[in-house]
DNA sequence: TGCTCCCGCCAACGC
DNA sequence: GCGTTGGCGGGAGCA
């Protein structure tokens, strides 16, 4: 039944198949629409600031949101049983920690919208984690916000804050990188970041510089689809298992070498397709798509952060997985860690190995890719395993007659995947 | 003490 | 040459 609905969705957005895959893979159309601008350039977010400065969450096209200023999240959906509607409300029951990343989520909201005249810097202390830790007195008495409150898994929050998860598939939102950083009174250093793992995502794409479009949620269980196969494809649930027994097994070692003495990845398992050198396929975005990629693919879906590091080292360049190369590794993947955390895609935990060794967990929807369907232990009611259900059905359907469902499993702008063979 | 990750320098990139 | 983009690592906050 659901799935049915779900169905209905994908007429709304045809096409979005295409969007994935050229945005996931083609840098050439990438490079083509640099400062091509194709929509409007006004960014409507600005208007829609109250006197104070405090971004309002959009909840529809400009035009609406002055008609209905209100927040979307308290009030009821116009169309409660839409398939987004269902989608929403499959995800939520699915899980308590959604169900409370969403109380917090409007907790959030609500405090930007009641709170007046907040100057930029303080916006920060707006948050849910905020209102827990109060900021730290200078030397003026002045409250200045703790290294919390200027996280970047808050700032994302008041970014996602600023538009609406599920838009109209005719309204284009447009982000002015620029005005988001003056607005959440940050350096626009900081949007990049941000920005970057949104587009690994497809919720955002570049459209010219400084200049992007906000496509939401509705194309995220697509794209999970689209990475969780090409994730399968380059072997990374192999090479994360062959990495975990090293890690395992070798963790005296490890100590020694500074933290890379593992063996790299057996080449057998690295696809060419992934080869990076250039500074493009070391971005954040790239990084951020495989780290994703590597929870779609892994059984149990908790990847310690040094494990995921590695694998992306070597990866790229298995020749100088140093341990400076693994250091910065690891600050990007908190970077992007951050940002999937407030998107709620995964969430903080540590694996019981000699004290507290950090590690994430994928909380968002299965992947649509993966065959199994699989139920979360935390999942018995398989209310998760019903959502997977249904992306993948989204997915296939999404697929179908498209580029991105060739055989070979590729998509568009990609060289097909080398069929990889796992290490014995 | 080690984990976490903010911050901003500066180089690559694109026009 | 200049503005944009973003890799990178120092170092400080935090548990």
């Amino acid at each position: 039944m659901e799935c049915l609905k779900l169905r209905d969705l994908l007429s709304l957005r045809k096409g979005k198949c295409d969007i994935a895959s050229h945005s996931l893979n083609d840098e050439v159309q990438n490079a083509q629409k640099e400062n091509r601008f194709r929509g409007s350039p006004r960014t409507p977010v600005k208007s829609e600031l109250v006197p104070g400065g405090v971004p309002r969450r959009k909840c529809c096209t400009p035009d609406r949101i002055q008609l209905t200023p209100s927040k979307p999240l308290d009030k009821p959906s116009p169309e409660p049983w839409s398939p987004t509607a269902n989608l929403r409300m499959l995800i939520s029951a699915a899980s308590p920690d959604i169900r409370d990343r969403e109380e917090k989520k409007k907790e959030l909201f609500r405090q930007i919208e009641n709170e007046k005249v907040p100057p930029a810097a303080d916006v920060i202390q707006l948050t849910a984690a905020a209102a827990a830790q109060e900021g730290v007195p200078d030397e003026f008495g002045h409250q200045r916000p703790s290294r919390k409150q200027k996280s970047l898994g808050l700032l994302c929050q008041k970014f996602l804050a600023r538009y609406p998860d599920y838009p109209l598939p005719t309204e284009k939102t447009d982000i002015s990188l620029d005005e988001v950083a003056a607005e959440l009174g940050v350096e626009r250093r900081r949007i990049y970041d941000i920005v970057n793992v949104l587009e690994s995502l497809q919720l955002v794409s570049r459209v010219a510089k400084n200049q992007y479009w906000w496509h939401g949620l509705p194309g995220l269980a697509l794209t999970l689809g689209v990475l969780g196969r090409r994730g399968e494809q380059l072997g990374y649930a192999q090479q994360l298992a062959q990495l975990q027994r090293q890690l395992d097994g070798k963790e005296e070692e490890e100590g020694r070498d500074g933290g890379t003495g593992s063996q790299p990845a057996s080449p057998n398992t690295r696809s060419k397709a992934v080869c990076m050198n250039s500074r493009k396929d070391k971005s954040l975005r790239i990084m951020s798509e495989k780290f994703v990629m590597l929870f779609l693919v892994a059984e149990p879906r908790t990847i310690a952060l040094d494990a995921a590091a590695k694998i992306l080292i070597e990866d790229g360049q298995p020749e100088s997985a140093d341990s400076s190369k693994f250091k910065t590794k690891i600050r990007r993947l908190y970077d992007i860690a951050n940002v999937l955390t407030s998107l709620g895609l995964i969430k903080k935990v540590h694996v019981n190995e000699r004290g507290r060794k950090p590690a994430f967990k994928w909380v968002g929807p299965v992947t649509p890719g993966r065959p199994d369907g699989a139920v979360d232990a935390e999942d018995p009611c398989g209310k998760m395993a019903q959502l997977a259900a249904a992306c993948r059905l989204q997915f296939e359907e999404d697929c179908k007659g498209s580029e991105c469902g060739r055989k070979d499993g590729s998509v568009r702008g990609e060289a097909a995947p080398v069929v990889v063979t796992p290490a014995t």
